[in-house]
DNA sequence: TCTCGTATAATTGTATACAATATACCTGCT
DNA sequence: AGCAGGTATATTGTATACAATTATACGAGA
């Protein structure tokens, strides 16, 4: 669990601790960093023209935040994440989605069902036209504001920062299929049981537009990309 | 979402910052801090004996395990937890825990099974006896079982988090009520529901088990503990 | 040719020095 | 008296220097 106050989050773009930290997530988020790739302070310092130190802080927290791992005296390696990693993160977060679901139908806010509304709407059209990019986009900012909307720090955060872990796999697998309208016919039942204020059905189908994503990463061939049980063994370099 | 390999923790006892979070994590949830207190780099440093450099590294892993909160430029201050945190926490934990008893039904080895059956031994001997720090400690231990027993390093180290995260607020109301029996006779019934591979009934009473948790608090006087809405307006030192 | 050990280089861990920022206090003005 | 501004002080942010550890290269010996 982590600070999960807005105001004042890890990554504050003001210092270079920030900058570094925010530089390196995406980096491997993007795919940049190849997983069990090493990361050298001096190297990433110097690209950036900083020094060892903001570089260090920054990997002390992308360690916590599950994307590095930091083997003591030795180095800092991009993290991977198994194939099993996945399936428990989708088991989590089908509960957590539908816990969020469940108390946005009482909190959210107007304006937030406006935007859920247009999102929904855009998806639509996006999808129509085939504009990969967008609809990946319109995809997360739907989650985004259901956690905002759910009045929940603390379960907004860890939501966030499952869905944040899932992107780089998420990358992989749902610019090439089909399911980009199930999965916005799906928003439009959760945000649509919303509005009704109906929060048994959200949260169900919040659950299961969860195990669908899952589903649908399985048949897109999840288990090639990422093998069984690769994580314990990644000390070589 | 955080490091979850084992070998490798965030908490080496070896390196100086291993120590010093370490250390400071004790310090803040045996309550030696006080909430909203500063914790001032030089003060610590001199106190254990290291320079500001380990300090500062333990400062950011301690503020995204979500104990302290750093303020840029200005410092760093024990987090305060709201009644509304607390219930949130207790809401996921609920989902979480019963989720982990499904999944270590199937999962739990013989050695755990037996240690599980060993604690809720231990618990009633000692709750007989009237030993409430061993039957935190118990009590602490079984839920520690039943996360290593789900096999699932991620689902094992977020409750772990959250665990770790009410320690400070349980500290202050188990120790003077009579939850202990309740709750023991809860594990007792999550054990026999393991035991038997009967993972619907697990995680329908760890299910229950936490909302029990959590209205034994709240009937404890949990509201007079932490005001309602007091973690905004922390700036003030 | 292979293995082992040692020297060397590379890299991380920590301490310290310096810079930037925020806070407190004091002075002077109205 | 009260407020504005500025200076001093304390504290955090960053860079650099040094220490400790680990990886690599190379050569001696079997």
């Amino acid at each position: 669990m982590t600070n999960y106050d807005k105001k004042y989050d890890a990554d504050d773009k003001y210092s270079l601790r920030g900058r570094v930290f925010q530089k390196l997530r995406e980096d491997i988020l993007s795919g940049r960093y190849k997983e069990h790739e090493e990361l050298k302070e001096v190297a990433i310092g110097e690209e950036l023209g900083v020094s060892r130190t903001p570089v260090r802080e920054a990997f002390r927290q992308l360690e916590l935040e599950g994307l590095i791992r930091i083997v003591p005296n030795k180095g800092a390696y991009v993290t991977g994440i198994t194939a099993k990693d996945v399936k428990d993160i989708y088991m989590i977060r089908s509960l957590l989605e539908g816990l969020c679901a469940r108390l946005a139908t009482e909190k959210i806010s107007k304006e937030q069902m406006e935007e859920m509304e247009e999102n929904v709407y855009l998806a639509d059209f996006h999808e129509e036209k085939g504009h990969l990019d967008q609809i990946a986009e319109l995809d997360n900012r739907f989650h985004d504001i259901l956690y905002e909307a759910c009045d929940s720090k603390l379960l907004e955060h860890t939501l966030r920062d499952f869905h944040r872990y899932v992107l780089r796999v998420r990358q992989k697998t749902l610019a090439t299929n089909t399911r980009g309208r199930a999965s916005n016919d799906e928003h439009r039942k959760i945000m649509e049981a919303i509005k009704a204020g109906d929060a048994e059905l959200a949260e169900k189908l919040a659950n299961q537009h969860m195990i669908n994503a899952y589903d649908n990463m399985v048949k897109n061939g999840l288990k090639e990309i990422y093998g069984e049980n690769t994580e314990e063994d990644t000390d070589k370099k």
